[in-house]
DNA sequence: GCAAAAGTGTTGTGTCTACACCCATGT
DNA sequence: ACATGGGTGTAGACACAACACTTTTGC
C-alpha cells in the first residue's frame, strides 16, 4: 500500500438511497500496463453505472499515488465497496459530492442518478438529495422542461391512501451527459 | 519513457501573446516520494504562473502514467518547455485550452492572463484569444463590472497617433480564482 | 365536502445582448 | 471638421423564483 511505486485506483460510487446521497468506495491497485478504465471496472460493478468520470490524482497519506474516478449509481443498483473510511477517502468523497452538485445545476447529469421514469416529486427528492438544498417541484419541473432535459413519459403514477391527483410520469430524455445551460454571458454572437 | 511504473507531469502553459491563446508544454518524471506539486514546479518556472490546476491523468501512447496541469502565465512572463508535438501533449493542450475557456465564463480567471492593469480593450483581446470567439468590448465591461469581477484603476492610456479617446485603466479584484456567476438555476432558496 | 398531492398561470426581478448615441482625443 | 477609438443609455429577450390558483384524487 505505502509502496511508492504502485498506483492506485479509487472509485467514488454516489447514489440516491432512501432520500439521501450515499457514498461508496473502492480500491484497487492498478496493475502494470493495465488501463485506468479497467482498474476502475476491477474495483466496482461498472453494469449498475450510468456515468463516470475522472475526479482527481493525488499522493494519498500512506505515500500512494491514487487516481479518483466518480461513478453515479441509479437507485437499487448493486454497488458494492464501503463507506468512506480515512481522512483521504472522506476527501475524496467529498471532491465527488461538490462534483455532483455543481454538475447537478449546469448539466442533464440527474439522468445518472434517477430510474426510467419518475414523477417530479421523486425527482425533487434526488435534487434535493444531491444538492443538499431545498428545491421547488415547481420550479424543477419548469427548469428541466424548458431545457429540454426531461420530457413527459407514458402513465402516471396511482396516488397513496391519503389521495391526491395522479402523478404524471417523466424520463430523461438523453442518458449522456450534455452541458444543458450554455453560459448567457460570454456567449458566441450569433 | 516506456518504462510502465513511473510517473510522469506535464505541465501545460497557457497565455496570450500578440492576441493569440499561446500553449507550452513540459514534462518531468516524478521522482519517488516527491509530491505532484513539487514535480510540476521542476517542470516550468512556476514564478510566471498567476494559476494552476491539476486536468487529468491518463496513460500515454508509449504507456507512460502522466498527470497533466494547466498553468496560466501573464503577457510576457517567462515560461519555458515548447510548443505542444505529438498527440498526447496536442490532446492535453486542447483540453487545457478547453477548461480555460469553460472557467472563463463562470469564474474571474482572467486575471491570470491579463496584466496588472489595462483597458477594457487590451482586456477584450485576451478574452477572444481564450474564449476562441468574438466578444463584445462594451458587454464585457458591463458583464464583470457587475459581477466585481474588475474595478477601475488609476490613469488612462494615451491615445496612439491615429487618435480616439483616452482609455481608463482597469485591474481585477482578486487574484484568487473564485466563481462568479453562481447559477441561477436551481440555486438554494434564501 | 374536505384534505392531500400535482400541476399551471402569472408576476416580478435580474442578467444578458444589441445597438443607438455621446465623449475625448489626433490630424 | 472629421476620423478614431472609448464609453454610456436604453430597450428587448430570456430565465428564473415565488406564490396564488386550479385540477384530480382518497376518504
Amino acid at each position: 500500500m505505502a509502496d511508492s511505486t504502485s498506483h492506485v485506483v479509487v472509485a467514488v460510487v454516489l447514489s440516491v438511497r432512501e432520500r439521501r446521497l450515499e457514498a461508496r468506495v473502492a480500491r484497487v491497485v492498478r496493475a502494470p500496463a493495465e488501463s485506468l478504465e479497467a482498474a476502475f471496472e476491477r474495483a466496482v460493478d461498472t453494469s449498475g453505472l450510468a456515468h463516470v468520470e475522472q475526479l482527481e490524482t493525488r499522493i494519498l497519506r500512506d505515500g500512494t499515488l491514487a487516481t479518483a474516478y466518480l461513478g453515479l449509481a441509479r437507485p437499487g443498483a448493486t454497488v458494492g465497496g464501503h463507506a468512506p473510511s480515512g481522512s483521504d477517502e472522506r476527501e475524496l468523497a467529498a471532491a465527488a459530492q461538490a462534483r455532483l452538485r455543481a454538475k447537478l445545476s449546469y448539466t442533464n447529469v440527474g439522468f445518472a442518478l434517477a430510474p426510467e421514469a419518475f414523477t417530479i416529486s421523486e425527482l425533487r427528492d434526488i435534487y434535493v438529495a444531491g444538492l443538499g438544498h431545498d428545491v421547488s417541484a415547481t420550479n424543477l419541473q419548469r427548469v428541466l422542461l424548458r431545457r429540454g432535459v426531461l420530457e413527459r413519459a407514458d402513465g402516471r403514477r396511482e396516488p397513496g391512501r391519503s389521495g391526491g391527483r395522479p402523478a404524471s410520469l417523466f424520463r430523461f430524455a438523453s442518458s449522456r451527459l450534455t452541458v444543458t445551460d450554455e453560459f448567457a454571458a460570454l456567449r458566441p454572437r450569433r
